[in-house]
RNA sequence: CGGGGUGUAGCGUAGCCCGGUAUCGCGCCACAUUUGGGAUGUGGAGGUCGUAGGUUCGAAUCCUGCCACCCCGACCA
């Protein structure tokens, strides 16, 4: 493996997929489209989901396992649902296999499944089907459920977490007895994922409403989160749908109120999935190899030793091994690593590609000094300090990287973020200056397929609280109340 | 799924046109010297040339199918 990457101003595709390989985040599968995420990859994913699910927790909301396969029957009851995912499902027809009598082994036809069984892509309709039994009354509700799980949709090109055929995921389903109430949910959740993204992954995201071409398939309102990567694309990290009562009737899901009457329950879902590593990567990393958030890094602090005899090695070993604790009493992750099988620089480079925040090193000349150097992983600075309270030291600068490099982000997206008047300029800017455009658009979905068409431009949002603004829409001139956010996107 | 490209040791590659079981670098193993930014020397291991067929005395090389990956399109929460 050759030991650098490519720039990023070289080969951005070809970057990215360099460093998720030599950062040892995941690697491409014998089967076609999936991916295996390594074991450095999935502490990332396990962090993410230990705060995730706190956070969901203390919004009320439980965990529950709902099952892989879905009845075609169910899948084919919401008209919209089905349709938005039927090109992309794969299909469980048989259950059993059997030897041909050649050494081969074929499917046995005789093995016929009754109904075929959908490889879910999401879980609407299973779990509207099992929440028809858990609801009589306003007494039951609200349901405020989530799932940790695998889902499969069929993707023709895919890209290692950031387009996978298999991928994990967490999704919530919820049920109300109020439009009112379920909206209010679809918003809380939205608002949970962009605090998460913006507090732990130090990544910026604007809020916003789907248009109705990139809504949900089966949703009233899809709310979303889109940030910004490095070459200018735009990510959705994470959606929020306000269901209305689609399911509830394809599913004949009713309660009866305190008056007495029967309606149909009102509903939200809403996911994240291992997409936001991609998104994680690609919003903070550089030409040395990944940058990660404090916060989420499995790895925050790694401690390499210098020296040239034994007796040094163990002076700085008990040393370091004193650190680690002093650290770990912080709550802070901290690694030292004593192999003697590689050189200091070889690990320098090593924890530069894997993104850790911090990088303490102890040589014979810090021994002499009482000192240890620090250099922090997102400006490559180094500094040499005392030992004494090194660990107070760390926590503030863990702090200060986390902090850093979101402002970072958060500067990169306010510079590539452009408001653009003319349907001329704003072609022009989307090639010249590739990144979120802000223009007028008349609210029609014939507008907003042509600028697609045109462009490869979508509409990522309609941003939530953004100032109203009358303006006309740039391609036809029809009036506009506020402006909606474009750009290209993943 | 359409167009183009690639597939040779863990990684990157030469060889392919003009058929005779394979080159180089990195990495790996052993030992020695080293250790404040990807060490050096010596010795060594590692290959059904993506895969399945076909042509041939003989296939990495020629032909066909399939698979995977990359780029571009289509598709896509």
């Amino acid at each position: 493996m050759s030991k650098g990457l490519i720039s990023r101003e070289d080969d951005y595709s070809q970057w990215y997929n360099e460093l998720v390989a030599k950062a040892d985040l995941a690697e491409h599968s014998a089967v076609r489209g999936c991916m295996v995420i390594k074991p450095y990859g999935f502490a990332i994913w396990e962090k993410m989901q230990a705060v995730l699910d706190q956070m969901f927790k203390d919004t009320g909301h439980s965990n529950a396992y709902f099952p892989l396969f879905i009845p075609k029957s169910f899948f084919s009851k919401e008209a919209s649902h089905v349709e938005g995912f039927a090109t992309e499902c794969a299909v469980v027809t048989h259950y059993r296999l059997k030897n041909d009598g050649k050494g081969n082994i074929v499917v046995d036809q005789d093995a016929k499944l009754e109904e075929e069984l959908i490889v879910r892509p999401t879980s609407e309709t299973i779990i509207w089907n099992t929440y028809k039994g858990w609801i009589q009354s306003y007494r039951d509700l609200p349901i405020l459920v989530n799932q940790w799980a695998n889902v499969v949709r069929w993707e023709m090109r895919t890209r290692l977490f950031l387009r996978t055929a298999e991928f994990l995921w967490q999704e919530g389903h919820t049920a109300h007895a109020t439009a009112q109430e379920a909206i209010e949910e679809t918003e809380r959740m939205l608002e949970v994922y962009a605090q998460f993204a913006e507090n732990w992954m130090a990544m910026p995201v604007v809020r916003g409403r789907k248009t109705a071409s990139e809504r949900f398939a089966g949703a009233v309102d899809t709310y979303c989160i889109e940030a910004l990567m490095q070459d200018g694309k735009a990510l959705q990290a994470g959606t929020s749908h306000f269901l209305g009562q689609n399911f509830a009737k394809a599913f004949d899901v009713k309660f009866a109120g305190k008056d007495g009457k029967l309606d149909h329950v009102w509903a939200t879902s809403w996911g994240v999935s291992t997409r936001l590593i991609g998104g994680m990567i690609m919003a903070h990393s550089d030409d040395s190899g990944l940058v990660l958030p404090p916060k989420l890094a499995p790895i925050q602090v790694v401690i390499i030793p210098i020296y040239k005899t034994e007796m040094e090695f163990d002076q700085i070993s008990s040393i370091a091994k004193d650190l680690v604790g002093q650290l770990k009493k912080k709550n802070i992750a901290v690694k030292y690593d004593d192999r003697d099988s590689q050189r200091p620089g070889y690990k320098f480079a090593e924890y530069e590609m894997k993104g850790v925040p911090v990088r303490l090193t102890i040589g014979g000349r810090d021994l002499e000094n009482g000192t240890v150097e620090i250099a922090r992983r997102d400006t490559k600075e180094k500094q040499t300090i005392s030992r004494e309270h090194v660990d107070q030291f760390i926590v503030e600068l863990l702090d200060d990287i986390q902090v850093t490099i979101y402002n970072k982000a958060l500067k990169f997206r306010e510079q590539n973020t452009r408001k653009v008047d003319s349907y001329a300029e704003f072609k022009r800017v989307l090639d010249e200056h590739p990144g979120f455009i802000l223009a007028h658009w008349d609210g029609t979905p014939e507008t907003e397929k042509q600028i697609k068409d045109e462009t490869k431009a979508t509409i990522r949002c309609i941003p939530l609280n953004s100032e109203q603004e009358v303006g006309q829409c740039m391609v036809t001139g029809k009036p506009s109340s506020q402006r909606v956010l474009f750009a290209r996107a993943y």
